[in-house]
DNA sequence: GACGTTAACGGACTGCAGTCCGTTTCGTCA
DNA sequence: TGACGAAACGGACTGCAGTCCGTTAACGTC
C-alpha cells in the first residue's frame, strides 16, 4: 500500500513522505481528523500542497496511509496468528472473531476509518484494506458452504462500515459489546445457514 | 419530508420551490448529477444561492427532495398494496419482496440515491427514507422472532446502500436480478434464523 | 389601500479541495 | 566533478460548497 521502495524512492521524497505522516497524525490527534485541512498539513510538514497530493492522492489516502500499520497487524494476526481468529479454528468461529477484533480495531480507530472510506463515494470499496478483510471472509464462507459467499461477505464488511458502526455507537448508543454480540452472531447465520 | 402547508408557506417561497426543483431535474437529467453545481441550478432556476440552500440545506438535501415523490409510491404500495410486498403474506416473503422491489427502485434513481446518501458522512442513515424502510424491516423481522432485529434491519439497509449496490453493478458486473436472488435469499435467511 | 412586521431573497464573500506548471533537487554517467 | 535528464517540489491559481447580511417582497392589520 505505501510502495515503499518500488523502483527506488528518492531521498526528498522519503523525507517528506515522513515528514507529513508525523504532522497529519498531529494534527488530527491535536483537532480531530475532520477540523484538520490540507492546507494545514502542509503547513506543520513544511511543504507544499502539491507534494501532499502527489504522494497521497486526497485527505482519504492520507488516512489510508496513517491507518496501513495498524491494519496489517490486524491482517498479521489473521494470517498466522492464534486461532480462533488466526487459522486453525472452525470457520464460523473465525469468522465470528473476525468481526469481534475489527470492531474493536474500528472503534479504536473511527475517525481516521471514516475519513479513509468517504473521501469519495465508493473509497471505501475501493482500499487495498477492504479487499483483504473482503477476501478473508469469502474464503471462510466458502468453507462453510455458505449460498453466495461473495455477496454475503460484502454483506458484513458493509453492515462494519465506519458510517454504520459510528451511527450504532453514537446516535442509538449501543456498546461496543452489544454491537461485537449481535453481528458475530449474525456472521455465524451466515456462515452456517448453508449446512 | 417536504413539510408542505406547514404553517403556511409563502407564495414566492413555494413559486421558487418548484422552479429549484425543475431546473434541478432537468439539469440532473442532462449533465448528470454529478458534473452539476449548485450555482448552476440557482442560475438555472433564476434565483439566488442563498435561497437554494435556505430550502434544501446541500445537494444531499435537493436529491431528497426530488426521489420523494418516488419514495412515497414505494411506500405506499407497502402499506396498502397487494402482498406479498403490501400487507398480508408471511413476513419473510414481504422481507424478500421489499428488497426486490427496493433494488429495482434503486437501479432506476442509483445516481440520486447516491447523492443523497453521501452528500455528507452518514447522510444516509439521518433520513426519512431510511426510517421508513428500517422500522418496515424491523417490524417484519420481529414478526419471524429473529434475534436483533434493530441490528439485523441496519445490515439489510447497509448492503442496500447505494454505494454497495453501485459497486456490484458496475465493478463487479452484477446483473440486477443476481443481486435481487441473492439479496432476497440473505433477507429470508435473516428472517428464518430466528424460529 | 397604506403601513409595519417578518419571512424570504440574492449575490458577494470566505474557505477548502484539488490542479498546474515553472523551479529545484536528486541521482547517474561520462 | 560537472553536467544532464528525470523526478519531485511548492505555491499561486481555479472552482465549488456553503455562509452572511443588506435588500426586497409577501401578508396581516387598521
Amino acid at each position: 500500500m505505501l510502495d515503499v521502495g518500488v523502483v527506488h524512492e528518492r531521498a526528498d521524497a522519503a523525507r517528506n513522505r515522513l515528514k507529513v505522516l508525523a504532522a497529519a497524525e498531529s494534527l488530527f490527534e491535536e483537532h480531530g481528523v475532520a477540523n484538520v485541512t490540507m492546507d494545514d498539513i502542509a503547513a506543520e510538514a513544511g511543504v507544499g500542497k502539491g507534494t501532499l497530493y502527489r504522494r497521497f492522492v486526497d485527505k482519504g489516502g492520507l488516512a489510508v496511509a496513517l491507518l496501513d500499520e495498524l491494519e496489517r497487524e490486524l491482517q498479521q494476526r489473521i494470517l498466522r496468528g492464534a486461532p480462533p481468529l488466526g487459522p486453525g479454528a472452525p470457520a464460523a468461529d473465525r469468522l465470528a472473531a473476525f468481526v469481534s477484533a475489527y470492531l474493536r480495531f474500528l472503534d479504536r480507530q473511527l475517525d481516521l476509518v471514516l475519513m479513509s472510506e468517504t473521501a469519495t463515494p465508493g473509497a471505501r470499496l475501493r482500499t487495498g484494506a477492504h479487499e483483504f478483510w473482503r477476501q478473508h471472509c469469502v474464503l471462510l464462507l466458502q468453507e462453510t458452504d455458505a449460498p453466495a459467499p461473495d455477496i454475503s461477505a460484502e454483506v458484513l464488511l458493509a453492515a462494519l462500515s465506519a458510517e454504520q458502526v459510528r451511527h450504532w455507537l453514537r446516535e442509538d448508543q449501543l456498546s461496543v459489546p452489544k454491537i461485537t454480540k449481535a453481528m458475530s452472531g449474525l456472521a455465524r447465520g451466515l456462515a452456517g445457514s448453508g449446512r
